[in-house]
RNA sequence: GGCGGCGUAGCCAAGUGGUAAGGCAGUGGACUGCAAAUCCACCAUGCAUCGGUUCAAAUCCGAUCGCCGCCUCCA
């Protein structure tokens, strides 16, 4: 499999350090409020990344932290902690704001069809391992200690740039500056702040009470459960700088060992053309989202753009996915349930179908998790699935064509196009009695009697297809 | 100002040197009691614009125009 490298700024050929074992970490969620699209975006991008690895038979250890502490509002050593703020807004603990958010983003993503990660550390829960990394640093000469704040010398460290692709000149004249006086460098940054009483969220370490800065985190709990090099670490566009580019400088600083071997990075979602993001305003939870449209819907529509790619969100878009969806479903419905025996063979014509329908599909998505074009592929399969089972309606037909459709689609994709199947299989049932009533029916021209039964399922979310030779069919929407 | 990205049909979106995937919408036909679904056919001589390199360019190079991201918190 090839990925994109934003440190190399090329595709290169996936080789973890130890096969089969791969280490991923993605920088996870802060949670004081509820997930938007960008979200979906990001960790959907994401989760079919760790699909497909485990699909390609990787022994994946998936990290996704929670941020809980530490993450301010405003510039880096200045704002308020956003947990501590939504606390006071919510009249709760900070705690509580922080496990009812990461309840919320959970639900979401379970939604989403998005797996659990494997560990999902919480930045408030690894406090002396980030004291330890800091005292690494301090160490190293890499950080100093002023009056209960500790920084991070960015000047020490002679790769600090070199994943955003920066220079510590180019950042100080254009930026804004921070005024705080007790910094060497301007552009240093903190990885212990002095907490004062008004700060909830704090604890004793050498330097005395404080709390951690944003970027340490990461590298201390990334490390922590996968080691000094991860395989893989990803996340949103908008992190490179200067998150991820103080992470190397904290990890690299801390062992002299290559912190992460591939940086991944998903691309935004914008809104007229605008980044969607918390300080603008402009965002749509996901929650109000699936009010209107399924959450399945919402995926598909994520993965028809390349996760590299921005994604415009727009009702007609997430309209045109659900109709695309449509199609996809109908076609799993045609093929019927697939615990049924294997009595024949699929017809030659199936296997030349699915072989190639495979092929394709792995192709793309060995090209950097091209979904879009895997997408193609899938609906390839079904143009021709269609087309196969109109003059051959095999059980074996169906059977293999169901198989290809869940590994691809389902597995790799996480488009569950069957259906929760255990709650399912009594309606399915009733659909059967039913379309067998309506053939009967049908057969004696009782069109008003059809036509009442029609528009009645349709209220409930039910439709019936009469199918040629008399028969009908009826199905959930 | 510095760094980076993007501009492909009515809409969305792949394609990064070999003659424009796929989806949605639309049109015509088959099928149907009427529908729906499905199938067949049609739907970009052209990929922001202008030059250049090449046997060959959406793809490489240069210029121009437009849009966006990062350089403050944001996936």
């Amino acid at each position: 499999m090839r990925l994109y490298n934003s440190l190399t700024r090329q595709k290169e050929e996936f080789e973890p350090l130890a096969p089969p074992y791969v280490g991923v970490y993605i920088c996870g969620p802060t949670v004081y409020s509820p997930s938007h699209l960008g979200h979906g975006k990001s960790y959907v991008s994401f989760d079919v990344l760790i699909r497909y690895l485990r699909y390609l038979g990787y022994n994946v250890r998936y990290i996704q932290n929670i941020t809980d502490v530490g993450h301010l509002t405003d510039d880096a050593d200045a704002g308020e902690d956003k947990i501590e703020k939504q606390a006071r807004l919510e009249k709760l603990e900070p705690m509580q704001i922080a496990e009812k958010y990461t309840k919320s983003y959970f639900d979401d993503m379970d939604a989403l069809g998005v797996l659990r990660p494997d560990v999902s550390p919480r930045a408030s829960g690894h406090i002396p391992e980030q004291i330890e990394l800091i005292k690494k640093l301090i160490k190293r000469g890499h950080a100093y200690e002023v009056d209960g704040y500790v920084y991070y010398s960015v000047s020490s460290f002679p790769g600090y740039g070199k994943l955003s692709g920066r220079k510590l000149d180019d950042l100080m004249s254009g930026a804004r500056v921070s005024v705080d006086e007790r910094k060497r460098n301007p552009k240093d940054f903190a990885l212990w702040k002095q907490a004062g009483d008004d700060h909830i969220l704090k604890w004793n370490s050498p330097w005395g009470w404080g709390y951690p800065g944003w970027h340490l985190e990461c590298s201390a709990m990334s490390m922590r459960y996968i080691g000094n090099t991860l395989d893989i670490h990803g996340g949103g566009l908008d992190n490179i700088f200067p998150h991820h580019e103080s992470e190397i400088a904290q990890s690299e600083g801390a062992t002299g060992k290559p912190f992460a071997r591939v940086w991944l990075h998903n691309n935004m979602v914008t809104v007229d053309g605008q980044k969607m993001g918390k300080s603008l305003g402009n965002f749509t939870l996901l929650k109000e989202i699936f009010e209107k449209f399924s959450p399945i819907v919402v995926r598909l529509y994520i993965l028809r753009s390349h996760y590299r790619s921005p994604l415009d969100f727009s009702d007609k878009g997430l309209e045109s996915a659900k109709s695309a969806l449509e199609r996809l479903t109908a076609f799993r419905a045609r093929l019927g349930r697939t615990d049924s025996e294997i009595a024949e063979k699929p017809s030659e014509e199936t296997a030349a179908l699915i072989k190639r329908t495979k092929a394709v599909f792995l192709e793309f998505m060995d090209d950097d998790l091209n979904t879009p074009g895997a997408l193609a592929s899938i609906f390839d399969l079904i143009r021709g699935g269609n087309t196969i089972l109109d003059k051959d309606d095999s059980p074996a037909n169906r059977i293999v064509l169901s198989g290809i459709l869940e590994e691809l689609a389902g597995t790799i994709l996480g488009l569950d196009t069957a259906g929760s199947a255990s709650s399912e299989a009594n309606s399915m049932e009733l659909c059967e009695i039913l379309a067998e009533t309506r053939g009967i029916l049908r057969e004696n021209r009782l069109f008003e009697a059809t036509d009442r039964m029609r528009e009645s399922l349709n209220r409930i979310g039910y439709i019936a297809r009469d199918l040629p030779g008399g028969k009908s069919k009826i199905t959930r929407k």
